[in-house]
DNA sequence: AATTTTTATTTCAAGCTTCAACAATTGAGA
DNA sequence: TCTCAATTGTTGAAGCTTGAAATAAAAATT
């Protein structure tokens, strides 16, 4: 570290040079609290795990089934996620791997009734806990918050991450 | 996509009756996609994972190190977790694990030479990259932002996580 | 039709994370 | 002092996540 160059630094900072950076951690720090909690009561109360619980929610808006690609895209990570987190539903009867006639590559995945009346308790009470964990903000606050955010979604593209990206040579 | 479910969320949502829910979502989607970011170009620029930069972050704020328990505590994460962080940061020589004189359990941890000159430089990047990220909104647009996740923080409280909490029997 | 390219998904290794159990040391009380 | 409880940190199993390589099927080209 040069001393020399923190004190320029310094000197240009006008009270609020790091404004972003602690924006951006508190931003990181509310959303991990949040999700820490949810993460844990799903845990305890019902004993499965977030990312279960994401994809089955994916599912629950598309009565009719997504493909493994679509449920990745929409969940933002990678296929080979997906593969292990729908390996394990499966085996729990939550979740059905589903032919497509006209592609023997892909399938439909679907929640088994079972998923679909399970998942229907567990959203019910997460929805509560969201509500309440956001309830020390007014209504007002809440929509501020809304429109702030969206701002900042619309700016940032939204990533790939399919992995596996062939270069051309 | 089917058009009459759509329409029927739609109408039973006496206009925000998931506002909470719909908040909560794009708050997370915010954070990752920011996250994501910063992760993929330090993997990239500089080779390194976040949770190393984060923790070499924490170190880089105490010059006299910290104990392992006060890192766990600050980055909320489990003892077993920095455990293996540290490992790996110190098989690289970018931290170092000192002696404390009083008590032969524990000891300071704190950042090598090499690694506080190799945190500066990714720290700079680092602290450009967000201000990037955060650019599209306004300097006064980014203090409301602050002010609100400011309440929210303040109400939710900060999970110990400290993990094997033994029960009073 | 045969070949090449693209698309859909899986597999694998490595790393992160949690939870629970464990070991070592310190501290407090009998 | 001796014992028991609390504190500090580690380990191991299980699950999540990524990135890269592999497999299989479909689509596009030649």
């Amino acid at each position: 570290m040069n001393a020399r160059q923190n004190t320029d630094m310094e000197q240009r900072a006008h009270a609020d040079h790091h404004a972003s950076l602690r924006l951006w951690l508190r931003l990181l720090s509310c959303t991990t609290r949040v999700e820490d909690t949810i993460r844990q009561r799903l845990r305890e109360q019902f004993g499965i795990t977030l990312p279960r619980f994401d994809l089955m929610a994916q599912l629950e808006r598309e009565p009719q089934g997504l493909a493994m690609g679509e449920v990745s895209r929409r969940m933002m990570v990678t296929g080979g996620n997906v593969t292990t987190i729908v390996d394990q539903l499966e085996r729990e009867q939550l979740v059905q791997r589903l032919p497509v006639p006209g592609d023997r590559r892909s399938y439909r995945l679907a929640l088994t009734d079972a998923g679909r009346s399970t998942f229907a308790t567990m959203a019910q009470a997460h929805e509560a806990w969201v509500r309440e964990l956001m309830s020390p903000l007014s209504e007002k606050e809440q929509s501020q918050l809304a429109a702030l955010l969206g701002t900042l979604k619309a700016a940032n593209p939204r990533s790939t991450r399919t992995s596996a990206r062939k270069e051309k040579p």
